[in-house]
RNA sequence: GCCCCUAUCGUCUAGGGGACCAGGACGUAGCCCUUUCAAGGCUAAGACCGGGGUUCGAAUCCCCGUAGGGGUACCA
């Protein structure tokens, strides 16, 4: 399956435990996973849990789960381990305290000392004579002695890289090419909080490189700062990854124009029925391989002509020259599309343990021997698998609920209704075999000598037996029923019909 | 405000100067198949954001608009 001519990819997912794993970390984590597995590389899975405040007790469980659920097995991180341990940002404090140390040793950064409200005032007043907003350099050129000194005395302090006042720097992008950036719209960016904690800037750069990450893929919204990690990279003299750069999504056409915001993926619940989460997916009935097909084809293409891939194929065909850089709007028809025709091509034996904790939920016991019977009538009709139970209910009730509305269509009245069930009832009482060889030209014969249309036995026997208007092929369906259900259902609603 | 990215059917996209009166997929509409519902088959409607260049020739290259998106935090 690896691309043996390829140099081995290791590729990073390093999401922050903030919130539910989701649509855009699937996405990423599966480019990760493929480029990875393509190439016979690694697929390492970090978490950069730098910022304290947002931190979320629930999103590392929440990641997990989804990730394994999809099949992208990481094979280094959090949980597996691997020799560039630990893989989480938090217990690696003074790594990346060590590297903050040399940058202003050299010179590249430097401790600040500034109060938040004297930087406050600055950037307003730079706002206010419509000069560029950023760090005024108060503290750029102390000595690093008295720096020391005044750490020593207990100043609170951040450290800053040192941004050149001109000139450019050019970040290489794979899918977008070369973007420039002019230094003097460039801060000082904080590296690391006063509270002796890295930002992510200097964190991921630093693990990036340590972890031998030799292509980062990560959301566009790092495009703006990626001059910084460029610089980052020169100034500790390290060798740049492949820089790629996702497109972003774009709320579903359904919900308006243009982003995705947090009340947006709260509204598509009530709006569309569906969800930005990846677990919530899961409970609706959606299954991986759709999922991973739907979200692998935004922003990414394989050819003009096909689009439906299972994972292993996606690993194959998998190429970031591929990608493309403008943003993507969801587009949740599609993905019930996907999920539906990657259920079609499902074994039965998969199909029926899949949709067999959707009826335990229901609160129907549906043993594996039914399940197995019924899966291949349900197979082609579901979208989801939570509509397993809907559409095959009546097959584990023992006393399905019939009612004249649910027996009567509204083509005729009752009076016709009671003749055609009766005259099937009677049919098939003498017949051991449910059939669709040794009943359907029977039925048919009958209505022809009954002067009808055979729709409308079929519809009437359908009616009663199920006490549904739709439902797999007939014949199919009694069979696994039985007969002596079958029977059973008929004499209930010929009883209830000359009532 | 300033900086950066992006721009082909409603949506996802193919296209990387002539092969394009722009191809595929989802969705939509119609027809066929059919005992219902699906699945499947066929057909139809549907797009190169606008304006300038460059060129014999532009959806494709350049510039300017416009629109959408991102950033502008001791968040990631």
């Amino acid at each position: 399956m690896s691309n043996k001519n390829a140099t081995p990819v290791r590729a990073r997912f390093a999401p922050s435990p903030t919130g539910l794993t989701h649509l855009g970390s699937a996405r990423t984590a599966l480019y990760d996973y493929l480029i990875a597995k393509q190439t016979g590389g690694q697929f390492v899975l970090r978490i950069e849990d730098t910022d304290q405040k947002r931190f979320d007790p629930k999103a590392e469980e929440d990641l997990t789960n989804s990730l394994k659920w999809l099949g992208l097995q990481w094979d280094e991180g959090i949980e597996v381990g691997g020799q560039y341990a630990p893989y989480r940002q938090s217990e690696r404090k003074e790594i990346y305290q060590k590297y903050a140390r040399q940058l202003i040793e050299q010179g590249d950064a430097f401790y600040c000392f500034c109060s938040a409200e004297k930087l406050e005032e600055t950037r307003q007043a730079q706002q206010k004579n419509k000069e560029n907003i950023r760090y005024d350099g108060t503290c750029r050129h102390l000595s690093l002695e008295e720096a020391d000194q005044r750490i020593a005395n207990g100043e609170p302090y951040v450290v800053r890289f040192k941004m050149p006042y001109e000139g450019t720097t050019t970040i290489t992008d794979f899918v977008r090419g070369e973007i420039s950036f002019d230094n003097q719209y460039l801060d000082d960016y904080v590296l690391v909080k006063s509270n002796g904690l890295a930002v992510y800037h200097l964190a991921a750069m630093v693990d990036d490189h340590l972890m031998n990450i030799t292509h980062v893929f990560r959301g566009e919204e790092w495009l703006p700062t990626s001059p910084l990690h460029v610089r980052i990279y020169e100034a500790l003299g390290w060798e740049q990854p492949i820089w790629v750069h996702l497109s972003l999504f774009l709320k579903p056409r359904e919900l308006g124009k243009g982003k995705l915001s947090k009340r947006d993926t709260e509204k598509m619940k009530e709006a569309l029925g569906t969800s930005f989460f990846i677990m919530d997916l899961k409970e609706m009935g959606y299954i991986p391989e759709g999922i991973i097909n739907w979200v692998a084809m935004m922003g990414w293409s394989y050819d003009d002509k096909s689009d439906f891939f299972t994972l292993a194929e996606l690993v194959e065909k998998f190429s970031i020259e591929k990608l493309n850089p403008s943003a993507v709007a969801l587009d949740f028809k599609k993905l019930d599309y996907f999920n539906a025709k990657h259920i079609r091509e499902l074994s039965v034996e998969d199909l029926a343990q899949r949709i067999k904790p959707f009826f335990l939920k229901a609160g129907i016991d549906a043993s594996d021997e039914i399940l197995l019977k019924i899966t291949p009538l349900i197979q082609e009709r579901l979208t989801t698998l939570n509509q397993a139970v809907e559409k095959a209910k009546f097959f584990f009730k023992d006393d399905i609920e019939l009612s004249l509305e649910k027996l009567q269509e509204s083509k005729w009245d009752l009076a016709a209704t009671l003749i055609y069930t009766k005259a099937a009832y009677e049919l098939i009482k003498k017949t051991d075999d449910l059939s669709q060889d040794a009943l359907n030209q029977p039925l048919r014969d009958l209505a022809k000598e009954m002067g009808v249309k055979p729709g409308m036995l079929f519809a009437s026997v359908r009616n009663a037996v199920t006490g549904e208007r739709q439902t797999p092929p007939l014949f199919e369906t009694m069979q696994i029923i039985g007969k002596e259900k079958v029977l059973e259902r008929l004499e209930k609603a010929i009883t209830l019909l000359e009532s």
